[in-house]
DNA sequence: GCCAACGTTGGC
DNA sequence: GCCAACGTTGGC
C-alpha cells in the first residue's frame, strides 16, 4: 500500500465534492511526471488531498478504489485516471508552510516540485501529516 | 498581478 | 536533436 498526495483547486474539485459524489474519476491529469505516479497506483492506496489556491493545505484522506487505468473520455493510452472515494477530513489542515517548515516534509516533491500534481510520499512522510493534523490512520 | 519553475512546441 | 519562445501552474 502506497501514499500519495493530490493537489487539487477547491473552486474546481474539493474534498467537499467528493463527499458528496461518493467516488470521483481523478482526471485531467495531463503532466508527465505525473502521470508516471499514477500509473503505479493500485486498489487500497491512500490519498492525502491537498486544497491549492487560497488554502494551500492538505485537508483530508481519501482511498484509491480502481487503480491506473485509461482515461475512458480521451483516446490516449498514456492520459490514465484512477478512482477514489473519501476516507475522512484531517483533525486539522496541514497548511504548505508547515510542510516547509517541518524537517520530514520539507522533503517531499510537493515541496520540491511545487507544479507538480501526484506527489510521491514516503510512510514517513505520511506519518508526519497524520501527527500534525492530529489525526489517528 | 507578478514571477519562478517547468513543460511543450515549432523552427532550424 | 537543439533551443528559443511561449504557455501553464501555483505560490507569493
Amino acid at each position: 500500500m502506497a501514499h500519495w498526495l493530490f493537489k487539487t483547486e477547491p473552486s474546481e474539485y474539493s474534498y467537499a465534492d467528493l463527499v458528496r459524489d461518493k467516488r470521483a474519476v481523478w482526471e485531467g491529469v495531463a503532466n508527465a511526471t505525473a502521470l508516471i505516479h499514477l500509473r503505479k497506483i493500485v486498489p487500497g492506496d491512500v490519498v492525502v488531498v491537498y486544497h491549492t489556491g487560497n488554502e494551500k493545505s492538505a485537508v483530508a484522506l481519501a482511498s484509491v478504489k480502481r487503480g491506473a487505468y485509461a482515461d475512458p473520455k480521451l483516446d490516449d493510452p498514456k492520459r490514465v485516471v484512477v478512482d477514489l472515494v473519501p476516507t475522512k477530513p484531517l483533525a486539522k489542515p496541514v497548511p504548505l508552510a508547515a510542510f516547509k517548515a517541518d524537517t520530514v516534509l520539507a522533503t517531499t516533491d510537493l515541496v520540491r516540485i511545487s507544479r507538480l500534481s501526484v506527489v510521491p510520499l514516503t510512510p514517513e512522510h505520511f506519518a508526519r501529516i497524520l501527527k500534525l493534523s492530529g489525526t489517528s490512520a
